[in-house]
DNA sequence: CCGTAATTTAGATAATTATCTAAATATTTG
DNA sequence: CAAATATTTAGATAATTATCTAAATTACGG
């Protein structure tokens, strides 16, 4: 739970993936189109791909010889979750940590 | 504009700054109690706090010879802001973005 | 002022990560 | 099946960053 947590939040610290995840809010697209708004290798950005995708922020399906990525569409409702979590006041669920450094 | 917000997703995307944040909703605290409820040097904490602070997402105040840190209270409506930036469907103030890439 | 306590800064090191080129895999089409 | 196209994987490298120890700074109390 705490991994998927580091997950999206490292995911999102990439300003390329935040372009990535702006760029797909207009529609899906697939990963050639998606290259062609970007100046870094193809290469590269499946390597971006791969980490929007274990934080389950982009979704993909394949359609021919094409992957089409496809924004996660709760996505919002869990970083507002997330949000939620890190910065209001208390919850019941919520733990001590001491000795236990996260990293 | 964006450089504001490439520090704040960098600070999150930290679990020890995270629960710095967490540790601080209780309450300020100075940077010595923050210390004991960590696992790592007290440099290395004075290393987190100095990115928090770079994204304002803390504030300081010396008090004799303690240093105090406060959560930045109106840092939740600037990350709603963030948020709805990054995923909420086209808003105006957006650019277009090729080969400009993001870096 | 001097000594002590609190915090930060400097400098070094190890781990992580963004990027590249080259090669591999998967899919369609002739 | 062979050739062409789309995408990912492998392996290497350079940059960034989290952490440490040691030293510097800042403030207080006698």
């Amino acid at each position: 739970m705490a991994a998927r947590q580091q997950s999206i939040f490292k995911a999102l610290a990439d300003p390329t993936r935040r372009s990535i995840i702006r760029t797909l809010r207009k529609g899906s697209l697939t990963a050639g189109e998606l290259a062609e708004q970007f100046p870094i290798t193809r290469a590269s950005l499946s390597h971006h791909f791969a980490i929007l995708k274990a934080a389950d922020l982009v979704r993909t399906e394949r359609r021919g010889q094409h992957i089409v990525y496809s924004l996660n569409a709760t996505v919002m409702e869990e970083m507002m979750a997330l949000l939620m979590d890190l910065f209001a006041p208390e919850t019941a669920g919520d733990k001590k940590q001491k000795g236990g450094g996260a990293r």
